[in-house]
DNA sequence: TCTTTGAGTGAACATATGTTTACTGCAGTA
DNA sequence: TACTGCAGTAAACATATGTTCACTCAAAGA
């Protein structure tokens, strides 16, 4: 593919270290890809994730020193989004009643919208590599406090001692994984298994914060 | 090793299809043990499988396809474990109140008597392959339906329809697998921080239960 | 007793893997 | 304009992998 039919470009379209990036991101991208076939992180190889970036196998030394490193920054990207999700839910305003239902509902699309960071956090948070999985959690721990911060500043679940707060949210997000992992197998457009997963899901929180409330000690 | 010093015996100590099935085994436990070294199902060999085993690469074959159906039957083996569980937290008798604090620890002793199976399972039930991911979700299922009877069974929530008992059940193994993948990831011999695993899962039992008893439509 | 069966062996194969090496060619700088 | 740095290449390596084949030799059955 050329462009040379198109108007002649004084400056290149992309600077050397935007070069770079983009064939690091191409190495992420390759990574998730593979997963998204079918395997743990920790079946991949570098030959396939760079055969798969289109380059060859010695370029992805420039990049990483080795395979569990591209993993780590894997991670990195999926705390990234992470954070954007919360940021999405507490910036709707929050009508104690019907928020849970569009929780969700953001929840869902963002699923969707990051299908494959998903599903490596999913695999991952208790996959094969120890080190891996530790940064998984760890940026899942960050959630779930920052969770319970929201909660607290917003006055949800004021009954409760920060310890029971603190509790409450990794159960919330326990049930978050478990319905992510949940929603990444069902068979494609099939828009009632999804409409079902929305009502389960909002079922299962909704008993938590009832839980919540009845909460005491 | 050599038993000709001992008393000569008439019949072999295993026959024909005893030895085979202890090799099959040898071959599961080997597996197992290269998990607990910290990687994924999918990203054992079979090579490597065999040499833990003691056997020749070859000899694989004679007991299953490819190194996929080692898998499934472990998963088979997983499901008996998991069967055996709910029958002794059934037999403790039921004092309803008492009765979540002896089966977190039924739980937690099991699975440190189990711990390569839960390991496996827990892992592989958000794992890389789908034929292994589904299959563990199928015994899990099996397992939250049975608890669900059991549960009608002892007269425990009354109050619920047995589609928001089912919905409950879901969220209960969803947080006993979550539990479960805490504490293989706890630093051995720090009791202190199993005493704090059990009460944080007690914890979260019980706000489940108060949810439910407080669940309405 | 002799024969048959089949679990485990040992060697060979084609292919896939991680890593190193010297290289090329272009963007950035002097 | 000439020079330099460095992202990406091409080839080579030693090793690991899945699968096959003909084999052995002891237990099970005649």
């Amino acid at each position: 593919m050329s462009n040379i039919a198109l108007a002649p470009e004084t400056a290149p379209l992309l600077n050397r270290t935007e070069r770079k990036l983009r064939t690091r991101s191409a190495l992420l991208s390759a990574a998730l890809e593979l997963m998204s076939e079918g395997r743990g992180f920790g079946a991949l190889s570098l030959r396939e994730i760079t055969a798969r970036a289109g380059v060859v196998p010695a370029t992805f030394y420039r990049h990483f020193a080795n395979v569990d490193e591209l993993g780590l920054a894997l991670v990195e990207e999926s705390g990234v989004m992470l954070r954007r999700l919360l940021r999405d839910v507490r910036r709707t305003g929050l009508p104690p009643t019907a928020m849970l239902l569009t929780s969700v509902k953001i929840y869902r699309q963002f699923i969707e919208e990051h299908r494959a960071h998903f599903l490596f956090v999913v695999t991952e948070r208790s996959g094969g590599s120890p080190i891996l999985r530790a940064a998984v959690r760890r940026e899942e721990l960050h959630f779930s406090h920052e969770m319970a911060l929201d909660s607290r500043q917003a006055g949800l679940m004021p009954g409760l001692s920060s310890q029971a707060l603190e509790m409450t949210c990794t159960l919330v997000v326990a049930t978050m994984m478990f319905a992510a992992s949940e929603l990444l197998d069902l068979p494609k457009n099939q828009p009632k298994l999804e409409t079902e997963w929305v009502e389960r899901f909002v079922r299962q929180l909704r008993l938590i914060f009832l839980g919540a409330r009845a909460w005491r000690e």
